[in-house]
DNA sequence: AAGAGTTTGTGAACGGGGGCACAAAACGAG
DNA sequence: CTCGTTTTGTGCCCCCGTTCACAAACTCTT
């Protein structure tokens, strides 16, 4: 769902773990913290599959991608795969985010609890609104639109997420990625475009529901 | 990403459109609806691929599972086949949904426009919180969770939303199974089940933004 | 030390989806 | 009516991801 691959250029030392791996990744990640909050030292690849909602045999071969960190005859050290798996996805250094736009779903996004505690900081919340400018929403600092470049030199801001109106959203895209951004999380209702090497996902509350209203009204036709 | 591909009984007589298609389908309706408000009334496979972000051939194979929408040389008729596609994904009709957690989630969830414009309607937000009962948010009464069977029966609802802490939304899925709700959106961090028949989907927050952290990780290993 | 029991890591087969490229169909000009 | 132009619908191939099934590796018991 990621809009483009990233340009590898050329080096191309690194691992690369499939697309469909890293999505999952988070979720084992979760149901590793859950595990090891609740006691559990060990876990087979069947307990975290079940905790985590997938196949075993897939969580196998996702986790091989990023090494042999299992025993076999034994199964994982939940603190170190935890670990390890942090390490993979970036999740043990911090992460400076900006938000743009304030409505209700920005003022929701800013009050997630679940950013902070996977290293995601909000270091300011930016709207065009003149009359909202010196607010403060859940301890972050509500500044002008205008401030973005200096904001994201100063804080090392590399992912933006747009939570405006669908009309603004290309116009924040293209100024997120004239100040150096190069990650964009879209909730606005609107295909935005960007440059090769700035990755964009997009997160669509309605067209979950529109889903859901197919398979739903398939349902109905059976009987 | 939904958990289990609906269990076709017997009959299948209904023409069955592949998943990733169907999860397409919203975003060409939404293409489609801004090029009416634009006064466009033809467009080619080509533009509307392009506002809808995708590969024209891709678009065309699509629209093709719904039937033969288009002619050849010509186009596609905007309002005709917005239609098609608006029966076909079931958005000409009404559909009632519940609300279950009223956090600041649930509140923008009731607020966001982009659900009552798509056919969806909140009938109700539902909260433990027994202190914020009898309240209107959005112009939706905000009622107690026990409410749930008398809501769904009186309004015949069949999708429901979860807004909810990721401890209690097991139990708010069981709930919501046990009264006939058959499709479930998930916005709680947590990995619930349900029993066959029932679709769930799921949209975390926090794990998009870990999607976007590791390929920031890779762009930045690569200088 | 050897065999029985577990559990990982992975080769191989399979299925779905994406994209190219072209035939079929419609339209307009002359 | 015929030819050239445009654009759809789709057959075909390829690649990614999923799943099965099994060998390799480790533990425990006797």
């Amino acid at each position: 769902m990621t809009a483009r691959t990233p340009s590898r250029t050329l080096g191309e030392s690194v691992r690369d773990i499939p697309e469909a791996t890293v999505a999952r990744l988070p979720v084992y990640l979760r149901a590793l913290n859950t595990l090891a909050e609740a006691g559990t030292r060990t876990c087979s690849s069947e307990e975290l599959a079940t905790a985590a909602g997938v196949n075993s045999a897939k969580l196998r071969k996702d986790l091989s991608y990023l090494g042999s960190y299992g025993t076999r005859g034994v199964g994982y050290d939940v603190d170190y795969l935890r670990y390890q798996i942090a390490r993979e996805i970036g999740v043990t250094q911090d992460w400076p985010v900006v938000i743009v736009g304030i409505g209700n779903l920005g003022h929701a996004l800013a009050n997630y609890s679940g950013f902070r505690s996977r290293g995601f900081r909000v270091v300011a919340l930016l709207d065009a609104d003149h009359s909202r400018h010196g607010e403060v929403v859940a301890g972050v600092d509500v500044r002008a639109f205008d401030d973005l470049e200096e904001i994201v030199s100063t804080h090392g801001v590399a992912i933006g997420v747009i939570a405006a109106p669908a009309a603004a959203a290309q116009d924040v895209a293209d100024r997120m990625v004239a100040c150096g951004i190069t990650s964009i999380l879209n909730f606005a209702p609107s295909v935005i475009s960007v440059p090769d090497g700035v990755d964009v996902r997009k997160v669509d509350l309605s067209i979950e529901l529109q889903i859901l209203a197919y398979h739903e009204q398939r349902k109905a036709q059976l009987s």
